[in-house]
DNA sequence: CTGCGCGTCAAGAAAGTGTCAAGAAAGACT
DNA sequence: AGTCTTTCTTGACACTTTCTTGACGCGCAG
């Protein structure tokens, strides 16, 4: 079990209160490397950079909701999340957990409280997958922390819908997605999408990545069935 | 999130108060499998006999402390168990998550909030993707998850009902299928489908899979009765 | 020889797929 | 608020693949 790295193992703060990041630097800081940042973005930023083994991140943050810089971390990262917060709704609680969040603490909270759920998640986490934030294969290369795709090393600007198709068929590369399946991940759960739309934008999405759309190099259409992402085997 | 494969989930509720348990069983029951048990001995019992997917442990028992279960359970399982208490005080928070606890809900708790937890837990435990779903027998392999069939390494492409019939026909790998049964599974009860079909697609099927369709290796004809796939005792 | 089950072939019917373009909706910026 | 731009959704159409049906040949048993 022990997976011993003896480096100190990194946590990132993410709060924009000055006062409780200080507080959290102090409990916490004998123990493990902090790191800090007080907003989202920043807080993305540093978790691509520095890849913290845990982050503790507050909701209220000024630019973007915690619950969707947990969903953004969850495209790319397991990293376990634990999330404080002065909301004590059920609701708020519920939205968090389902968006990837690991755990949540209403402030007030102790500190050894804290430190026994973070050994928690951190015991959880002790599998060190070495899952890369990048997606490369046959010429493509999704690079999910950015957003940013690149065909043959050019990039291409895809809309947001788009985006989602082509991120669903690459965290199941390889593997046939059934319609069905996309339109439910896609759309949410809520099939009012049919799969007339899904093959608009898996055409438009095509004109932009492949270089001859009529004879399609990645998204393969499985007749009957759905489409799936061609992975080229490396060796 | 992917949503694949759900037979449904086993959840082991740990208490000694009859209310609570059947109220979490109407919390949970339309969602997963409950199982129950009403003092420590028995939830390591059952624990170890049906092997439930997660447990939801009161501390207070009458036979031993839930901490003490907990430990126990850890000693040969890594089930995640989520724990609940009236008890409030960090100490017994503490105690509980460093002894193996995943979670520690205290009482009350909202029906949502417990549902969220469980559904972390589940997320957390899920993670080894069911990667082989693959039949191989014979020089013919069939890769459920990719929708992938090979012949001698070789792949071959399948329209949706050549798949679905050799699908039905892999499942029972070996033993003879009727021809009313194939109708009926790849074509709905309402078997307006007759037997002249089923010979169409299967022939089709052959010409496939079948280096010889004349003798085939794979499909083999029960006159009278229906179909087999052939196996190959592997030794 | 005749009837029956089985396999093959080919052609029309049906279902599925890709593309274009126009209107609706959503978002950004004065 | 209004305008402008981008993105999403819908409908129409051509095209392709797949499904289904009917015709026919073969082998075999009565």
């Amino acid at each position: 079990m022990s997976t011993l790295s003896d480096l100190p193992l990194k946590i990132l703060v993410v709060d924009d209160e000055r006062p409780i990041r200080r507080f959290l630097n102090a409990s916490l800081g004998n123990r493990y490397t902090i790191l800090e940042a007080e907003n989202g973005g920043e807080a993305i930023q540093i978790a691509a950079l520095n890849r913290p083994d845990l982050i503790i991140l507050d909701l209220g943050l000024p630019d973007m909701d915690g619950t969707e810089v947990t969903r953004r971390l969850r495209e790319w990262t397991d990293v376990p999340v634990i999330v404080i917060s002065v909301r004590d709704s059920e609701q708020d609680k519920v939205a968090a957990l389902d968006a990837g969040a690991d755990d949540y603490l209403t402030k007030p909270f102790g500190t050894s409280e804290l430190l026994a759920r973070i050994r928690v998640a951190l015991r959880r986490s002790n599998k060190p997958e070495t899952e890369s934030a990048v997606y490369q294969n046959n010429g493509l290369s999704v690079n999910f922390i950015k957003r940013e795709v690149l065909v043959n090393e050019r990039p291409v600007t895809l809309t947001p819908t788009e985006y989602n198709i082509l991120k669903i068929l690459v965290n199941h590369a390889g593997k046939v997605l059934t319609h069905q399946q996309l339109i439910r991940e896609v759309w949410g759960g809520n099939y009012e999408a049919d799969a007339h739309l899904l093959r608009v934008n898996i055409s438009n999405l095509r004109h932009k990545i492949e270089s001859d759309p009529l004879r399609p190099q990645h998204i393969i259409t499985e007749p009957g069935v759905g489409y799936r992402l061609k992975e080229i085997e490396k060796i």
